[in-house]
DNA sequence: CGAAATTCTCGTCAGGCTGACACTACCGCG
DNA sequence: CGCGGTAGTGTCAGCCTGACGAGAATTTCG
């Protein structure tokens, strides 16, 4: 066994969907380094623990306790980081996880210190915390495609129009909602429905799903490439 | 920053195809623990190393130097393992990364140390490897389905027949020649013609390509999804 | 109360892509 | 030369998707 050793820490990009945006948890750094900026929750590895509790537990920590805990909502790792200089303190590895979770009301007491931020709006966090963010976005929007996890955005019961303003702030994008609903409806396994249905607002009431066992989702539902401009 | 400290090591999923079945570069350990077992090729990060460094780094050293430089081959990170018990000496975590090589003759004067091992073969290995084994074959799989990053399997010139193969090896299926040859010539960038043929063998010549410009495969080549037994 | 606006849901249709397969082109071998 | 074998083209039906049209069910507004 070398001398050499790090530190290992897990961060967390955090993500949720609200008003149609994408948003991710940031946290208001307190101490040195980059006292003061905005960077990813995370924390160090205790002894004894795996990578994925730590993480678990710091998703708790952060959003309230029982959160991590919840049927709906998602945990997967995205990537270890590693590079020589990225903490000023010393070797540093951190191993980043990405979550997904449903849109859910602020705290009583708003916390000052972490809060949702519309990732299109994010600049300059600490450390090599930008590049960990587009990552993971990028994993997020991957795995809509090839997927069923967009409902883990969604609360346990939402209708088709909640889970296609997923796609679309995810993706930024917009998709044809009688064509969406085709798609989703007619994947075994995506949605079970309910025959219960949303009333109060304008429009004929839509139904209330909740999500199905089905993991993949085959055919996959392809964006469309990025177009080549030039 | 707290007193846990971890050794961080890579380990390296190499996987290659020759004689149609996909293989995987194994060494034979020579130290405690799990001595006399096989294991997968890896190392400890050196100071100031970031970790595709150390992954390139050990790839050169365990296939033959100037081998990670190569134009063809392919080299990504997986995920960090680091469960308390992965290493009996101690915290140990270890940053998985696949590499995907053409099939190379075997060297003048073979290692009696490591060799390339049919995937579908390997059993009991050092460690938790045989998890990062799986989860690299896995996501080799995938991959597959959405980039064209099978031709990194292949010589830097290659025919049709040739990748068709690596598809059918990495996912244990076959595949209709003439559909498959339809697909990847009609997809831009991924196929560059030359205008020479294979010669020699029995049949039709076959035309020799080069690997395009093209890194994904849009619409994707899906696999049928797994068939529900039962 | 009635009309308009809004939203959800089902239908239709053309076009693209895929699987299945007939058929032609070109090689080595006896 | 005929034959088996491999490479590549052509065809066709079926599925899926994008682009709508149109009806159903509710709220909102005059």
């Amino acid at each position: 066994m070398r001398g050499n050793l790090f530190a290992v820490g897990v961060d967390l990009v955090v993500l949720t969907v609200r008003d149609d945006e994408l948003c991710v948890l940031l946290v208001r750094r307190t101490e040195k380094p980059f006292e003061d900026t905005w960077g990813l929750p995370g924390g160090f590895v205790a002894p004894d623990e795996d990578l994925p509790d730590t993480a678990a537990r710091e998703l708790a920590a952060q959003t309230g306790a029982g959160t991590a805990g919840r049927v709906s909502g998602h945990l997967e790792q995205i990537a270890g980081y590693a590079a020589p200089d990225r903490d000023p303190r010393g070797r540093v590895l951190s191993v980043a996880f990405l979550a997904l979770l449903p849109d859910m009301p602020d705290p009583d007491q708003p916390d000052v210190v972490s809060g949702w931020h519309p990732v299109a709006d994010v600049t300059d966090l600490a450390f090599d915390h930008a590049q960990i963010l587009a990552d993971g976005v990028e994993r997020a929007r991957e795995t809509l495609e090839y997927t069923t996890l967009a409902a883990a955005f969604c609360p346990p019961e939402f209708t088709v129009t909640d889970l296609r303003r997923v796609y679309e702030a995810v993706w930024r994008t917009e998709i044809d909602p009688r064509n969406f609903s085709r798609k989703v409806t007619s994947t075994p396994g995506f949605l079970v429905p309910t025959n219960r249905h949303v009333t109060g607002g304008p429009g004929r009431p839509a139904q209330l799903f909740r999500r199905g066992p089905a993991t993949r989702l085959h055919p996959a539902m392809l964006r469309e490439p990025a177009v080549r401009v030039g």
